[in-house]
DNA sequence: AGCGTTATGTACGCTACCGTGCCGACGCTT
DNA sequence: AAGCGTCGGCACGGTAGCGTACATAACGCT
């Protein structure tokens, strides 16, 4: 029981329920070992489970058409997936793509809306959580719009690690470039430039952090923000 | 009472309410014009009123700093301003602008939230509408990112006239150049580019629509997916 | 009619990034 | 030890859009 309290607690939105809330949450969870490359929602499917990753978490991807695809949101710790359930929305709008693995708890969508109706501060907190993820969309629209390569590969990577929890990610450059939205030879160039830096090393896969403070300079100002958005509007 | 009941039908999140429900937002709200330029909320504000635009609408755009900014959102008849308060959250996350003149219902923060208490079917009505803003979001995004001036020109061209409702659009090329996140000269290009394929005619901020179906040809994929989307959402 | 203001056309060199394709290096398998 | 698939470096020409600047044209005001 208290191991499985720290599992709860291991998902910030899930931190300082009231007792009550926790019991009914703990009463319909459990838990699932995710694996990378993992789809576990295609667009406009329905949702069957809401996820609320503990050491893994999900990359969120519009696919506009076979050739693009964009990386428009992440959840890990700090967040979830099927938070349109919340909105009473059964479908899911974007791919939901396991980035890094790990253990998450899970809920039905049966099960999750009915413990909605009896956790007003679960669902207090999971609204502002949608907040936070629609005013961070808004803004990664603008970022991938006006900043280059190199400065949202530096924020993609430190938010990566954020959630992944240790300065050693494996991740090719091909990969990077699906998240981006850009050519595989644009990551390469932006990856030797960072390299040549200092501020990150890497080999065949693997892409070690050196410098967390030179890789925030090296990034747009949009990682700060978001970060500062989270903590105002969900603290804790 | 007749008139007043056609106004509160004039916005499509509006309709369909029942009489109770349509009675207590009669009660507490109020109808304003809003002028062409007028900034409604700067971002980060707290809201004070939420909007409902009748024949106006209005532009939510993302501020990076002072030199990149990029509209991401509308809300004509089909939307609202102020939809955060729905989430339980006073801040607004953009910057609104009035970019269509017209009427719009306007109701205080603290009775539409009281408003939200008591009437179950706007409610569960502003979420639908909530995610459909969230969907057109992450587009947006990729949209934005991938997608050419010219094609990115005549949807926006569409959407605006969906909202305006008329086919006679009172745009500089500033404005729209502004609107998309590109050079003024960008905007020129694309719209002799559509003169040229005979979509729209225009002369010193004036543009008209000549033709709309090769306009929506012209546009990318994005426009239509938008207006699928809302109709499933939010029928009616 | 004349004038200032605002809107649009156009041109310049420049940059970031594209699509593609090839090569070498690494590391896993057998 | 050899072989093969994957990963990363690099190079090519091509293009969309940038920043800037200046010229022309329409309108609105006196």
């Amino acid at each position: 029981m208290t191991s499985f309290m720290h599992v709860l607690n291991a998902n910030r939105l899930l931190t300082e329920l009231p007792a009550v809330e926790r019991d009914s949450f703990m009463a319909v969870c459990e838990t699932v070992e995710l694996s990378f490359g993992e789809v576990l929602l295609q667009p406009a499917e329905t949702i069957t489970h809401v996820y609320f990753p503990i050491d893994s978490f999900i990359s969120l991807i519009v696919v506009l058409d076979s050739d693009n695809r964009l990386e428009v949101a992440m959840a890990g710790r700090e967040g979830m997936l099927g938070s349109s359930l919340v909105l009473g929305i059964e479908e899911t709008p974007m791919l939901a793509l396991v980035q890094g693995a790990g253990s998450a708890l899970r809920i039905t969508a049966e099960n999750f809306q009915q413990l909605l109706l009896s956790s007003p501060v679960l669902h207090q907190r999971l609204k502002r959580y949608i907040y936070v993820v629609m005013k961070q969309l808004a803004t990664s629209a603008a970022c991938n719009h006006f900043h280059q390569i190199e400065a949202r590969l530096a924020r993609w990577l430190l938010m990566t690690q954020d959630r992944a929890g240790s300065d050693q990610l494996n991740l090719t450059h091909e990969f990077l470039a699906m998240m981006l939205g850009v050519r595989r030879a644009g990551i390469t160039l932006a990856a030797i430039a960072l390299q040549a830096r200092g501020l990150i090393r890497y080999q065949r896969g693997t892409i070690t952090v050196l410098d967390r403070p030179g890789l925030i300079e090296a990034s747009c100002e949009c990682y700060s923000k978001d970060c500062a958005l989270y903590a105002k509007i969900l603290p804790i």
